[in-house]
DNA sequence: ACGGAATGTTAGTGTACACTAACATCACCC
DNA sequence: GGGTGATGTTAGTGTACACTAACATTCCGT
């Protein structure tokens, strides 16, 4: 068997796969096994435990800091574009990861995961308070409390990424893009101060 | 056994109960019984089924159409305090079903009762649209997308909402009020056009 | 007081599942 | 080729659980 996934990995993404789909305690370990294409006990002796399996899982699979890396090297200090770009690479992490969402989502029995996974947006709201307090030193935002406002910016984005987490390929009336567009017209013309109003766009 | 609840209401309330805390699978119809103080039988005698159980205390709890009461008879036509009854009444909604809400985020089983329960913002959004588009007849908002407006409005709370959801009692900086409060001036600044700009406040 | 309905009790059935033990293969490296 | 490590196979163990059967008890209306 010449692949170039190890099986190691392969039993990781079938049983976040699967686990996605019908929760963890809804798949067996036999069930993922197969699934993988291994048997059953490669499972055990590599993870030793289902629970194991799912650490391991998600710990390999969890998304780093991407974003720093956006915040301190591309931003351009124009509300619009800035904000165009975070939340593009906001959505994009999370669609990548949306399989693991939905498992630490679904699973109670993790509890500590999912508080370890929540470090994640509130790192992202640190990033995002930083940079409104900048913007504001620079006269481009009338900062009246940026971290509530950056707050309010990461949960309407994480509320558009849980309502299409579930209806797979959307049903409302409103694509991703136009609310992109929408949402973040809204919040540049709401922050925005007057004196910069006529100049901007 | 004098109490004011029947045995079948007990049980549907323990399940949601235990469910929102363990998950479907986590829980034991013996572990309902047991926390409902009632035999497992009568469990089995009322409801057939375990899932039927679930699906009855679904049915019984859900919230109804309190939001068209609202929206029929309590708006002002002023955005500000429009948007903050609303606001209000949808956290306060949603937070008197979060148990159940809860259930059914982590419940695979039951893609076709969260289908159902989907309608529910669906609607809410017709409504706040249908307002957005009134308000802009009225020339008390300019009204570039209605529609995406409130999807906007939606998820930024329905985001707000699930992330408190699961940390019960909040780790972050920012406070409910908060968070209300500077959420409806940002689209209150947003929505608000020129010439009613000076005047409202 | 009587009858019937709801409830409790106990014992049990079948099954699914996580996990183990023991042995057989296979692949690869020296 | 022989040894080593990962993998497969098969059989099995113990347990938890949804659900049933049969019988006993309590509650309540009349």
């Amino acid at each position: 068997m010449t692949e170039s996934t190890t099986n190691r990995d392969r039993l990781m993404l079938t049983a976040i796969d699967l686990m996605a789909e019908k929760g963890y305690q809804g798949v067996s370990t036999k069930e993922i096994a197969a699934a993988a294409g291994v048997s059953e006990m490669t499972l055990f002796r590599q993870f030793g435990t289902k629970l194991q399996l799912l650490e391991q899982a998600i710990g390999c699979f969890h998304y780093a800091g991407e974003m720093e890396k956006l915040f301190s090297t591309r931003l351009t200090w124009s509300l619009r574009e800035d904000l165009l770009q975070i939340t593009r690479a906001y959505h994009d992490i999370m669609n990548r990861n949306r399989k693991l969402v939905l498992v630490m989502l679904r699973s109670a029995e993790l509890s500590d995961l999912r508080d370890r996974a929540q470090d994640h947006p509130r790192q992202l709201q640190q990033l995002l308070t930083a940079y409104f307090q900048e913007m504001h030193r620079q006269g481009k935002v009338k900062a009246i409390d940026s971290e509530a406002q950056a707050m309010t910016f990461m949960w309407m984005n994480y509320g558009a990424f849980i309502s299409r987490l579930h209806n797979a390929d959307l049903i409302t009336a409103v694509s991703h893009e136009q609310f992109l567009q929408t949402s973040i017209e809204l919040f540049v013309d709401a922050l925005t101060p007057m004196n910069e109003r006529i100049t901007d766009r």
